[in-house]
DNA sequence: CCACGACTGTATAACGTTGTAAAACCAGGG
DNA sequence: CCCTGGTTTTACAACGTTATACAGTCGTGG
């Protein structure tokens, strides 16, 4: 079946113009009951099926529009892509995947539009990119920035308040008496500012005036379960003993955790962890982990969103949307609740909750 | 920049037919040298960029290939999605990405290519899907198939072959002295023969002449976590007590171990576990987990090579490609090993490796 | 009964690219 | 100087769709 049918072999089969055809096709308004219900008929007797290349050729619009993501390996991004799938899909429009390993030169190209040609917008979720790569990029390609980097440039940007939701990780910490709280994830390299959640480390510290000194900061090349064992292995090392860890996010906290009963310390009773994305493994570990949990689906959906609203060749301002998300604790910082084993549906979020936007 | 010019103004600009410039862009050979330069400065001046759906419209290829993942929060399938993306890459192919959530109904909706109607060729990894759903979909788009099901129609399938890999896992078990080996994850009513892990695990333990019965095997809804966790509460609950658990993936397996965790039994002292995927997750819970590790990289390359290879209408002999694998050991059958905490490179992977193809 | 709208349907021309076939060009030999 | 044969360039059609502008059709009111 399905050979190759097209609107001229349908009208020739419905005896009408290729062009009420289409507009059967296309739901046109002015087409008599009867007419439409005869052009259907042919429509599927013979399988027709629009051929999309040549609707974009004619439209100009491809319903293709593009995410790309540092790595899919991260059960967050993976996640937040599939939100994104399931909104465009609500839409009509198609999602292209990519990835760029969070490295600088394959974000310039996707956000030049070099990887994918076809797309009528773009979502990216960048790592390195640095402002000034953005200055010249294609005008036609709508640009919606995801994430944790924030630019002082036109383009939309939908992100949770990472600052807001580090402090009160911070916060919860130091509520549980913790006096000397890590952080593992640091860029290297790179100046303050632009990281988001040190800085809310940071000043939640200084807030409750405990140290925020550079030995409990621990910077990483990656973003990985291993990097983040690798950080606190080195903060050990080092000789500094924290009470309490927050991390960049899920994985690194997990991995942290390893290298903490590895080497015999208890989890939360010597060392508090909190991480940053509430991914599904951090629910059924044997110590499962308090974490930062932003509502990956409002994200994906408003990002979806954001790239359509732009489509039309319309500039409405751009906009700085913040997602909401809520802190919930486990294990990592409450310690154990004998009952819970993962089989109950609630599973282990419990008072530590709170919701911000 | 880059409002929209296409080959009329380069032409224009350069003074040529359109149909010089477009000899040079693809690169034709009967183009002089000079006249080759003249134009590409007239490229290269006005800034040109081929487009798309003109060209796939014409050539009848989008340049897309769409791949199909049941989910992707597991991060079995975030890996291989990574890996088929690089592969195409490597191909100027550009992926398109869906998730069916492993329900028959989408499985069959992308196969009939109701969800992306932009693409050359299919990659799908069906969960649900039965033989009888494929008989009439389209021909003119090559199918490949990816995964433990195993369907004896005429399309590509590249997989790992299920059945060894999973008597091997069984045999690890078995020669650790394992005597009562649950199997967790067999899909809830169907016939065995479909679910190749659970005939692997038969096979083996009636070939060690040890008992397969009923009980020991719990069938779920889902392959996650949360499924897994409630599979092996189901099996302890029912008064069973077996001394090792096979699960179907590493996320049950890890959900398993949860329990087995809150209840008080110590891995792999009194039971024993091995996953399959090895997902990175897997080695750094706070006991690592023993696992089949699939070649993902190969898998998702031989996919990607066997779509391309059906494209210009070719259709060469339908063909089962097996992937390597090695079954990985770590903690969760070996036992704790002091010294490893993640750090370094290996990261627990030890004597019970093998092999095979 | 004719003219006028409002409503339906149709022919034609694009969208930007590439394949085909034919035209223009250029040496070299008769 | 013209013809021949090969190379380079060009004109034109086609891919399948939608927008535009136009031609019918039909009911209604003057």
């Amino acid at each position: 079946m399905d050979v190759r049918v097209s609107l001229k072999d349908v009208a020739a089969h419905a005896g009408v113009s290729i062009k009420t055809v289409s507009n059967v096709v296309n739901n046109y308004q002015h087409v008599t009951p009867a007419m439409r219900e005869r052009v259907q008929r042919s429509i599927d007797a013979l399988g027709y099926r629009p051929n999309l290349a040549a609707r974009h050729l004619r439209k100009g619009r491809t319903g293709i529009i593009a995410l790309a993501l540092p790595e899919l390996g991260n059960p967050y991004f993976a996640e937040l892509a599939a939100a994104v799938i399931d909104a465009a899909t609500r839409h009509e429009y198609i999602v292209l995947l990519d990835h760029t390993g969070g490295r600088r030169e394959q974000e310039i190209l996707v956000s030049q539009g070099f990887r994918a040609r076809v797309i009528d917008g773009l979502i990216l979720s960048p790592i390195e990119l640095e402002a000034e790569d953005l200055r010249d990029r294609p005008e036609n390609v709508p640009l919606v920035l995801l994430g944790e980097r924030d630019y002082d440039l036109p383009y939309d940007h939908i992100a949770i308040d990472n600052v807001a939701a580090a402090r009160d990780a911070v916060r919860h910490l130091v509520g549980l008496g913790r006096r000397e709280v890590a952080f593992i994830g640091a860029r290297r390299g790179r100046s303050e500012p632009a990281q988001l959640r040190v800085r809310g480390w940071r000043e939640e510290l200084r807030a409750a005036g405990l140290s925020a000194d550079d030995g409990l900061v621990a910077a990483t090349d990656g973003w990985g379960h291993a990097d983040g064992a690798a950080a606190m292995a080195r903060i050990l090392d080092s000789g500094r003993r924290p009470d309490a860890v927050f991390a960049y996010n899920d994985p690194m906290a997990i991995g942290a955790m390893r290298v903490l009963h590895a080497r015999g310390l208890r989890v939360p009773e010597d060392v508090a962890v909190v991480g940053f994305d509430d991914v599904v493994e951090g629910r059924f570990g044997a110590v499962t982990l308090t974490s930062v949990s932003p509502d990956k689906e409002a994200i994906g959906r408003l990002a979806v969103e954001s790239v359509l609203a732009r489509l039309g060749g319309q500039a409405p301002e751009p906009r700085r949307v913040r997602a909401e998300y809520r802190l919930v604790g486990r294990e990592s910082t409450l310690g154990h609740h004998p009952a819970d084993d993962g089989v109950n549906g609630a599973s282990g979020a419990n008072s530590a909750d709170s919701a911000h936007g």
